[in-house]
DNA sequence: CATGAATGAGAGTTCATTCAT
DNA sequence: GATGAATGAACTCTCATTCAT
């Protein structure tokens, strides 16, 4: 019996360590420049051994997605606790910006990369995705309706602060800041978050 | 003389019908799937002639990338004869929506590709792009003076209405909005655009 | 004592699954298609459990080789009741024709395929083999004692007969009548049976 | 001028190169037993060269089946100037024997290999094949004109002797003659063949 | 008895690049 | 200036087989 339940630990450990690397991979090298072998070879293992837990290269990838989102919306979680909405929406937004440095390889397979779309639209990562998109609306409605939002298209607000969001966030990540200095650079989106902020909110 | 002259020219020619067909391979096709193969076959010449005009695969796309910079700066141009500063502002977003979609895979190379930005920071595409900005640093600041921006740093409010641009196209480029109906996605990006000039503009 | 010959039936029971399941791919699949993975599969049982039962890969064409042929004089047996020989022999050739269409996977092993023939002349099929040849021989020289086939030398004549049955068998299952049209082919096998028991017919 | 055409004869050694080198490892080795990296290792070229001079391993089979039915016809050239139409056929068996034990391999891809007749039927060596059994008819029509063979089905006759020969020829190629003595194995093939003529020669 | 885990070897194929002509 | 020929290195993936458990 244990052993069935340690066999099953280990098998989890196992895809683990793989999109572990697979991870690291992507944040080391491009995207489409990680290749099984790689993964392989920096595991220890042989190419051989990834298929045992993973069907094919893209598997491997929509994993990593579902990956991506879980931690995303971990990681979003204790905003939840707060009350006022505007209060969540900032804390939203900070926490939004802290992810993306921090794991900003999953920000990238989330909202960037091309690949991992042409996975079915039932896969793990995209609903969680909807999951996290649903939260934003719900949010801006709690806003509208408390008066710290002008009152509008509930769906157009929030894709308008997600565009926002993104847009800053993947020029940072993409290396797009370049034409400044780096002491501009370096206040840059906490001074642009505040300015947005302040653009949003109701007088 | 007029011999080297001819010469230079064919050479520029012949620079520009490769640079076509990878800028319509890109389209095509992906992006990575673009092969040196590829791109000869579509002119007709053998890959290696290829060689004679660009270093190597690298080269290709940077100058893809300064020809999609002069492409957007060319199209952006119309504009600046807008006299009234938030005018020219707004045309300047819609503009810049328009040729998003118009040229996706030049977008994609200016902004959101990793590649070209290994790129030495010297090249045409990159010089145009600082350009690009401080048009738009220019156009914000004249805003504020003339009252239609309220008071603040140019640097960042250019920043964020640029994350505003970029993310919302960019989502759309990288097909993020599939979690919108195809009713709802329809006006998104026109709805949205339409609340964040009302968002900016000063009351 | 009874534990000892139950372990030997299931053994036995064992290999037959695996066997049954190997020539069940044969049929579906191509030849050289056939993996121990898909016969593992097929019974369900790991790969790994495949070799407790048989050496290697080889081993399980080899048995397969001599169940093809113990199937195949199963067949034949009906045939030895008749007893004339000239009809017996007919009759057998009618046999024959129906065996290579009904197993035509095992008539594939049995005279066509390349592999099994390596292996040591001491198995199992071989000696079948080897009987089914001494049938043949035997009615030939019957045939020849009574008339109905001309004074010859029945090696040779045996020989002679096989040769155009197992050509015309084995051009029909290698596809080798792809020459013919579809009306053609219908009736042409059973056609050049019946010309050709009219030739050896001694008048 | 002069190098167009040196050029172009370069091309057909090097296909002729690989094709003898893919059929000379059949010859050696199994069928599905050879690689591209095999054909590439024998004629010392690295396995890409395999690819500029054909399109894909089944090119290498289809030319090789075009091949072995161009030198098969060569083959059977001579025959066409012997007058009595039924000596023309008893030269034709000789002819097809002495092939088949000639060039082995290039017998086995013409009428046993399961793979090449998945090509599509305008193949060349497909077409050669077609032109080889009519020649077979014409001779078997002229046969019974002159009253050397009954008169019968034309077309049930051809493939009545058709089905012999490659009968007789298939089983000794495939080593399905173990079963005689090597002293009988000997002279089979000819006594069976004088056999076989005399069954179908009319009275 | 049965198997999960692992792997070395090898399959076909594509690519960016070089170089003699 | 243009190219045909060539290749080393890499790719994804499958297979028969072994072995500790």
């Amino acid at each position: 019996m244990g052993v069935k339940e340690r066999k099953e630990r280990e098998r989890v450990d196992m895809k683990e360590l793989i999109l572990n690397s697979a991870h690291q991979l992507f944040v080391d090298k491009g995207f489409d420049e990680v290749s099984i072998r790689n993964i392989a070879e920096a595991i220890e293992y042989s190419p051989a051994t990834i298929y045992l837990y993973f069907k094919d290269k893209n598997e491997i990838f929509y994993a990593l997605h579902g990956e991506a989102f879980k931690i995303f919306n971990q990681y979003m979680a204790d905003v939840f606790t707060i009350k006022d909405p505007f209060k969540r929406l900032i804390a939203m937004g900070e926490k939004y910006i802290e992810f993306t440095f921090k794991y900003p390889k999953y920000y990238t397979i989330m909202f960037i990369a091309e690949a991992p779309m042409q996975c079915d639209q039932s896969s793990e990562g995209w609903i969680e995705g909807g999951r996290a998109l649903e939260s934003l609306e719900n949010i801006v409605a709690e806003c509208i309706k408390v008066g710290s939002l002008k009152k509008q298209s509930v769906k157009a607000m929030a894709f308008t602060i997600w565009s926002y969001m993104h847009g800053m966030c993947s020029l940072a990540l993409r290396d797009r800041m370049k034409h400044y200095t780096e002491k501009e650079r370096e206040g840059m989106i906490e001074n642009s978050f505040k300015i947005f902020i302040q653009l949003i909110r109701s007088a």
